[in-house]
DNA sequence: TTTAACTGACACTATTGTAGTATCAGTTAA
DNA sequence: TTAACTGATACTACAATAGTGTCAGTTAAA
């Protein structure tokens, strides 16, 4: 599983398009444009932001997406668990022998370790970040 | 690109066996029955451990593999390297826009250095870490 | 000197993940 | 009524991952 794939990055992409139009809706078409985005590919990116919250739609001409969060508050890590699921580094990094154990197993404690502060940090990079000159 | 594969996986519980054989050879065949590792496989494994010089081979019967490194110098993060190249989180997380100038991408130097601690810490974990209780 | 166990080096398959394309139904403004 | 849009889904192409199979050459021992 990658872990910034072309989900993540489209979708990066087409919320800092949407951060700039503030609360006017874009359409799938100019935002491909904008970013170089393959149309068809962004139009299926969209539609877990909006089953997530992160932005709204109208259909029908003049229709379009837009932004509902704060772009302050949308974080990667929220982006990529939206499309690859919960971050996780490895189910157990040695999932039989000689981690048979996993309560004692310390390269497991390490790698939990590890995982933990790497999210974190992952989940303070957020929309408005890029933003920034 | 998985992080932690079959690949890594498999050298590892390899070198684990290794370290407790000491100086002695041990067979593919021994040491996928140790691990319950699919033979074939981690024959495959455990060539690019001896192009790297972390471990000999004998041809012939009684052949087999030993440990040429001292375990607590061995990390996962070499592994790593190895078996998928050089640790990347991603060539660049925006590679257009909004990231056309590499030197003023906020986000850019960000995840360069959450991956760096990221591999550093990697770094220490060892195989020798493997062996503690 | 023959045999059996071993490594070295590939070639092959199956399954899954990633990226991208296409299509059809329904909605809405002009 | 038409054109531009979203929602939903099906499809293809390609690459990565995991696992299997085979053949040539090497070596210790019967």
């Amino acid at each position: 599983m990658k872990l910034i794939n072309k989900n993540v990055d489209y979708a990066a992409r087409a919320l800092l398009v949407m951060s700039k139009t503030g609360g006017v809706f874009i359409s799938a078409r100019d935002i491909a444009a904008a970013q170089k985005i393959p149309y068809h590919f962004l139009r299926r990116v969209l539609q877990p932001l909006i089953k997530n919250g992160i932005v709204a739609s109208v259909e029908g001409t003049k229709g379009g997406f837009k932004l509902l969060v704060d772009p302050a508050k949308l974080s990667i890590l929220k982006l990529i668990s939206i499309y690859n699921g919960k971050f996780q580094l490895s189910e157990c990094m040695f999932r039989g022998k000689p981690c048979s154990n996993r309560r004692t197993c310390v390269l497991r404690k390490e790698v939990v370790k590890i995982e933990n502060d790497f999210a974190e940090r992952l989940g303070k990079l957020t929309i408005s970040k890029l933003l920034q000159k």
